[in-house]
DNA sequence: TTTATGATGTTATACTGTAACGATAGATCG
DNA sequence: CGATCTATCGTTACAGTATAACATCATAAA
C-alpha cells in the first residue's frame, strides 16, 4: 500500500484496506475518547460519525449526511446534523474541510493537531498529513511578520498516487 | 511600519499607508495587466475590483459587494458579482479566502503564486505571505506520500502585530 | 455591415448554515 | 424516590452563499 493510502487508510475495495473494520475502529476510538472525557456520544452523534466514516475517507457535505440520516431518523433537519457536527468537531473526532464545505473523520483524534489535508481531485480522498515541518515553516514565516498564528487551514489539492497512475 | 503591515499594505489611517493611493495603484496595475493580456476589464469588473480594494485589505463577501455595487448599478444581482469575481480570480487579481467565503485583492498579481494568508481575527486584515519555504515544506511532505500537489489553500488565523499590542 | 463571441440582464432555484424557542431525557442532589 | 437542573433534541423559520439557464446587448473580427 502506498504511503498516501496508508495515511488516508483508504478503502475502495482491495488494496488491503478493510473499510468495514476501519469504520468500526473509528467508532470504537470515539466511544473510548468520549467515555474518558465524560462527553456524551449519543445515538444521533454516533450515527452521524458513522455516516462520515462510511463515506470512505472522502469528505461529505452536511446535507448529504442529512439525506442519509433521514432514512433511519425521520425527524432530521439541518440543525440536527449541524449540532452533531459541532459536537464531533469540538471533540476532535471530525475535521471540516473549508474548501469543500464538507466533513471528514479525523485519523488520529487522540493527538492534538491542526488538520493538514491532501485532497485528491480525482477520487475525492482526503488524507491527513499533520506534519510538524509544515507547521514550523508557517510558524516561522508568521513570526517574521510579527503575526501570532493560531488556527490554520491547510488544504492541498492534487492527485493521489493511485489516480496519478490511472491517468497515464 | 511593521512587516505585517508592509505585507498587507494595510490602511486604517495613519501608519504611513495611503489607502486611497493604494487602491488607485491596484486598479492601475489591473488595467495594465489586462491590457497586456487582451483581457477585458470592463466597467463592472473594475467597479467590483475597486470595491474589494476599498474594503481595506480585509476580505469582503460577495453579497456585501452586491449591496455596495447596487448603489451605482441598480441591475446588480448575485450572478453579476459572481461573474465579475470569476473573471478577477481567473486573472489573478483577486483571491478567494475559503475559510471566510470572502474575497481580497491580490497584492502581487504580476507574479504566479498560490495564496498564503495571515488573517487577523481582531481587525480582519488578510496579508499574503507567499513564502517559498512554506511551499517547499508542503511539496516535500506531499511528495513523500506520493501525492502530486496542485493548488493549495493556506489560511492562518491569529493576531496581527497591531492587534496583539492593543490586547495587552 | 454582418457575424461571431463574450459580457451582461433576468429569473429562478440550489446549496450551506443559523436563530430562536419549545419539548424531552439524563444527570444530580436533597 | 422525586424534584430540579441542564444538555440534547425537535421544530419552524430564515439568513447567507452560489449557480443554472436562457435572453439580450455590446464589442471585435471578418
Amino acid at each position: 500500500m502506498s504511503k498516501f493510502r496508508e495515511t488516508a487508510m483508504k478503502s475502495l475495495s482491495g488494496d488491503g484496506h478493510d473499510h468495514v473494520r476501519c469504520v468500526a475502529e473509528a467508532l470504537q476510538r470515539a466511544e473510548a475518547i468520549c467515555a474518558a472525557r465524560g462527553a456524551r456520544l449519543t445515538k444521533l452523534r454516533r450515527h452521524v460519525l458513522q455516516l462520515i466514516w462510511e463515506s470512505g475517507h472522502a469528505p461529505i457535505g452536511a446535507y448529504e449526511l442529512l439525506r442519509r440520516l433521514d432514512k433511519e431518523h425521520a425527524s432530521a433537519v439541518p440543525p440536527t446534523v449541524y449540532r452533531a457536527l459541532d459536537f464531533l468537531i469540538e471533540q476532535g473526532l471530525v475535521h471540516r474541510i473549508e474548501s469543500l464545505n464538507a466533513f471528514v473523520g479525523c485519523a488520529s483524534p487522540q493527538e492534538e493537531h491542526v488538520g493538514q489535508f491532501l485532497i485528491c481531485q480525482s477520487c475525492g480522498t482526503a488524507a491527513e498529513m499533520n506534519d510538524a515541518r509544515i507547521d514550523r515553516a508557517i510558524e516561522k514565516v508568521a513570526a517574521e511578520l510579527g503575526f501570532a498564528a493560531d488556527s490554520r487551514v491547510i488544504e492541498v489539492r492534487g492527485l493521489c498516487p493511485a489516480c496519478r497512475g490511472a491517468e497515464a
